[in-house]
DNA sequence: GAGCTCTCCTTGAATTTTTAACTACTCCGA
DNA sequence: TCGGAGTAGTTAAAAATTCAAGGAGAGCTC
């Protein structure tokens, strides 16, 4: 039995109606970089997550937002758009800018062209939040990942995440949005 | 400003009382890198959770549960074994158990050897709830990361990854516990 | 300019995860 | 066999995330 996969259990018949008759499961091989594959990111993103509630006081995600916020031009970004950059909900962007306006790492602006709209600006102790973390968090990952492959592993990984997000951007089969690379 | 990396910015000076000195940044292209490890990791693990929620009823994390004692000896496993293979800490897994054990897909037992011990065990439905939806899992995994990558790519995904979950082993600095590999 | 639809963002509740104890038991040594 | 230290697992509370609505403005059509 296999629940994740294994190519072994027989039958190559072709032709299918429904929607999953006779899964094509993983080789083993595949099985066994899928499962690497999810302990090394699980093992990682928690790495990473420990680090900085230690050091910065918040997880890994929240960081991630006030960097984009820190590298945009006036420090803002609409909601929206950094909910996109960040690969998150609009909900969940909501809840967590909400907390980091009471640690006054972000303040909200309301956009003057749309009312609809909200910026979500980096603050002063924002930014110097960031400044004082940041080189222990870099170290963090290089420690973790950078220092322990080769330049060409490297390479080959850039270029394998590039296709694996590339497939799952919610932009889907290269809709519009044109401004999503 | 760069708060996950760059090499560029200037500055080499040497000397410095506190603990993190002058931080080694990433260059370009590791930053790159990194940031489309994140945004893949970050769409995929969102597209496997809500492909699971919706069709098996359950997160990513709680299947991979159900995965790991169902491959056991007696579809069972100690309580810290489990969350070691899984990656989790106790606490985390006691809280999943017990959802699990509403469903109706894992059963507690005591450990007879040891009476602080429990066994998670994969009850028949459990089992079942895998067969079940283990195909469409298999699915998604498959087209959104092995039917995108060449062999080779494969290989060095798998490489990469056991890198850096070695790097990550709670196990640190080879110490004992020699059955964790 | 009324009505419809869509977009922007928020919110409350439910679920999950983290954090920090805490209970019960095992192990080991004096 | 007493006592201290460590291990197995749980739990309550806080924090974060998901899910399902909902309010309000923008945009379009007729």
């Amino acid at each position: 039995m296999e629940y994740m996969n294994t190519a072994s259990t027989s039958a190559p018949p072709a032709s299918e109606p429904a929607p999953a008759q006779e899964p094509r499961w993983l080789t083993d091989d595949q099985q066994r970089v899928w499962r690497t594959y999810l302990d090394a990111v699980t093992l990682l993103e928690d790495h990473l997550d420990r680090q900085l509630q230690r050091d910065a006081g918040m997880p890994h995600i929240y960081y991630g937002l006030l960097v984009k916020l820190a590298e945009s031009p006036r420090r803002r970004l609409r909601m929206t758009e950094l909910a996109m950059h960040a690969k998150i909900t609009r909900s969940r962007l909501s809840h967590a800018i909400a907390r980091l306006e009471k640690n006054g790492w972000v303040r909200r602006e309301d956009c003057p062209d749309d009312k609809r709209g909200q910026f979500a600006v980096l603050t002063d102790a924002g930014l110097a939040v960031l400044k004082e973390t940041a080189p222990g968090h870099v170290e963090a990952v290089r420690q973790a990942m950078f220092d322990r492959l080769t330049g060409e592993q490297q390479k080959a990984l850039g270029e394998i995440m590039r296709i694996v997000a590339e497939g799952l951007q919610p932009t889907e089969a290269g809709a519009d949005l044109p401004w999503l690379r």
